[in-house]
DNA sequence: TCAATCCGTATC
DNA sequence: ATACGGATTGAC
């Protein structure tokens, strides 16, 4: 039976595969005779072509991000193709009358497809780049976040470059196999029977909260090292460029440098191409790398890991949008591979993998954690004569912190300052109790509508339902009264600079370069979040300036982020037996604050998520952000709770336009789509369809949808 | 009556 | 997206 369909396709179809061009004899031949010396001996002699005679039907992803051609399509492989034409190489087909790409996923004998099937025109290369379990992982992603598989996989391969494919391959570098030593993890609960587990290649899944001063990056190779006694490799990745260094660094220390790869973004695309082409090969089996390195094609991949999942780079900013977290969680599952999910602090998403027990909480006993722990100290809200005035705030250096600088600048210590970037936007929250402003209704956070003057800033508006607050009542103490946030200041920092004018001043990142490392002597180093230079033995202190302003942003995550950015940067101080100290300027009776003072990243992130849990947001709940013109948005809407009654609306509000040069800004909306946790999967279902049905009919707007969104200030 | 044009639909 | 078919409109 298949083969007849091979047969008598191969011959019958002859004719209909030349339909196109004779569509416009006139214009084609014409054009053809005059133009180029002729056709390619493949397509003169196309009509001659038969299919393969084992598994003739090529089932191939097309490289077309369009939600409505979001599955494969069926075509017959021609014998003299038959041989290169294996799962996961790239291929040239004739789809909708053009040569597209695709990636050629499977051969089989059989197509459901009625209609006539086209030839692979071409085997790009026979470098079968996409590996399965890449295709499969690419695939539960797109369905995960309502997008397609084409934009996945996008992200997952990296451009062709058919010089570096010509190369002659590195040989498979032999790594020294011995397993590690399990000290540096038996400092934590469960840390060695993590690494035990690897040993064994099992599935092990656990949420790590390094302790202060930890070298993060050894832990992790260590857990590499486990991976590969296992005959497993390992893919860690890491937030940015400075971290794949240390990474990278760790990982070469243990294996040679030949046994790992780095993969980042900014690697030129030979480069890049070399590298991931070594790990596809096998060559290479110890990966670190940004986002995208998430989907490297690791041979039997048995270690997952990121660091700091929290950190805003772990999110791609194309579509669909996937974190880095999730894509790990869906590839350990399917893999079958271990997972670790490593930071100073803990996301609600990790906490969330804790409570639902999938993995285990990696954590030091308490007393170990004080032991190497600096000394956390909380001033300012309750002089509520700082708290009303900013400049006052921003010109005066509280004397508690004056005083730990002096002290480590006296010990020969380096004093890390830490502040705000600047571009905060104006929220507001309670003038008494300083807790975010939520809505009575959805409680989303509260702001002053745009377009409002000093003098009538307009009523407080929610920025998810967009309801006017006429009188609000703070649901934490009560208060009736609210305050707008203003922007951080760096001029604390000068300020201190001012005040010890013998010492030096260096600044990392706001502005100016970032510094990687500095030396362990006595100066002051003015950092923004992320931009903290490492420092051999650690700083004397830490001083967290505008702690206030960084909890102003009009963003749900803000107390969580506030949090990974004080304990990165106090992680970095030495232990308080060592002098190491912190002053945090916020109020110590905020819970994010005590979190940072008791050291408790577990703690809080199990209020973090009891707290989205009551206010109904991720990852309590799944959420959609669907953005658009006013128009498109509603239509969407309509089409998604036409298939599902359900679903929750909030919104549409109106939003910022994006910034986009040159166009005239129109008016755009955002609507918020809330499910149960368990119907997230369907959500994304619908927002799909929905999406292929609208580009299906050529609905012109498009509607930019986003799951799980990570802000929707 | 024929052709230019507009929708709607399928794309292996 | 783009290409095609069938319906629709318009001018002779």
């Amino acid at each position: 039976m298949s083969s007849a369909v091979g047969a008598v396709g191969g011959v019958g179809s002859g004719p209909a595969e030349t339909g196109p061009t004779l569509g416009a004899p006139a214009r084609g031949a014409g054009r053809r005779a005059a133009g180029r010396r002729g056709p390619s001996a493949a397509s003169r002699t196309r009509g001659e072509w038969t299919a393969a005679s084992v598994a003739p039907i090529a089932r191939v992803a097309v490289d077309m991000p369009l939600p409505h051609l979001d599955r494969p399509f069926d075509y017959r492989v021609p014998t003299h193709l038959d041989e290169q034409a294996q799962p996961g190489v790239r291929v040239r087909v004739r789809f909708a009358g053009r040569l597209v790409d695709g990636f050629l996923l499977e051969r089989t004998e059989e197509s459901e497809h009625t209609g006539r099937l086209a030839w692979v025109d071409k085997v790009v290369s026979a470098e079968p780049v996409l590996a399965p379990e890449v295709a499969a992982l690419c695939r539960t992603v797109a369905d995960r976040y309502a997008g397609v598989f084409a934009d996945v996989v996008r992200m997952a391969v990296p451009p062709r470059h058919a010089r570096v494919e010509a190369e002659v391959p590195a040989d498979r570098a032999v790594v020294p196999v011995e397993p590690p030593d399990p000290a540096g993890w038996g400092r934590y609960q469960r840390g060695v029977a993590f690494l035990d587990a690897l040993v064994g290649g099992r599935a092990a899944h656990a949420v790590w909260q390094a302790l202060p001063g930890e070298a993060w990056a050894e832990r992790f190779a260590e857990a590499a090292a486990a991976a590969l006694t296992a005959d497993r490799g390992a893919l860690v990745v890491v937030p940015d460029q400075r971290d794949v260094d240390t990474m990278h660094a760790a990982l070469a220390a243990r294996f040679g440098a030949g046994a790992v790869v780095a993969l980042t973004a900014d690697l030129g695309p030979a480069e890049r191409y070399r590298r991931w082409l070594a790990v596809r090969r096998g060559a290479v089996r110890v990966v670190v790398g940004t986002r995208s390195a998430a989907f490297a094609p690791v041979e039997r991949i048995g270690l997952l890991a990121v660091w700091d999942d929290g950190d805003d780079s772990h999110s791609e900013p194309r579509a669909p949008y996937p974190q880095v977290r999730d894509v790990l969680i869906a590839r350990a599952h399917a893999a079958g591979a271990a997972l670790l999910v490593g930071g100073f602090s803990r996301t609600a998403e990790a906490q969330l993998l804790v409570e639902s027990t999938w993995a285990a909480a990696i954590v030091a006993d308490r007393a170990v954690v004080r032991a190497a722990a600096p000394r956390v100290t909380a001033i300012g809200e309750t002089d509520t004569q700082l708290a009303r005035d900013p400049d006052a705030r921003a010109a005066r250096v509280p004397g508690v912190a004056f005083e730990a600088a002096r002290q480590s600048l006296a010990a020969g210590h380096p004093v890390l300052v830490q502040v705000p970037r600047a571009g905060y936007l104006p929220w507001l929250s309670c003038a008494s109790c300083r807790e975010s402003a939520r809505c009575r209704h959805c409680a989303g956070p509260l702001g002053l509508p745009r377009g409002g003057s000093e003098h009538d800033p307009g009523l407080p508006t929610c920025r998810w339902c967009g309801r006017a607050e006429v009188t609000f009542r703070c649901g934490g103490c009560g208060g009736r009264r609210l305050r707008a946030g203003v922007v951080g200041s760096r001029r604390t920092a000068e300020e201190l600079g001012r005040a010890f004018p013998q010492v030096a001043v260096r600044s990392s990142g706001g502005g100016a370069p970032v510094l990687d490392r500095v030396k362990a002597k006595p100066e002051i180093v003015v950092a923004t979040p992320g931009a903290e230079p490492a420092v051999d033995g650690g700083y004397g202190a830490a001083l967290l300036l505008d702690g206030w302003a960084m909890l102003s942003r009009a963003d749900l995550r803000v107390q969580e982020e506030a949090l990974r950015k004080w304990l990165a940067a106090s992680a970095l101080v030495r232990p308080h037996a060592e002098g190491g100290r912190v002053v945090i300027v916020a109020d110590s009776g905020i819970p994010v604050v005590q979190a940072l003072v008791r050291w408790d990243p577990a703690g809080f992130a199990a209020e973090e998520l009891a707290g989205r849990a009551e206010v109904g947001f991720p990852p309590a709940v799944r959420m959609a952000a669907v953005e658009g013109t006013p128009g498109a948005v509603a239509d969407l809407v309509d089409l998604v709770l036409a298939a599902e009654p359900r679903i929750e609306v909030l919104g549409p509000v109106e939003i910022d336009p994006p910034d986009e040069p040159g166009e005239v800004p129109e008016v755009r909306e955002r609507a918020l789509l809330r499910v149960p946790r368990s119907e997230g999967r369907a959500l994304a279902r619908h927002l799909h369809d929905a999406q292929a049905l609208r580009s299906g009919r050529r609905a012109p707007d498009p509607v930019r949808v986003r799951l799980d969104p990570a802000e929707v200030g």
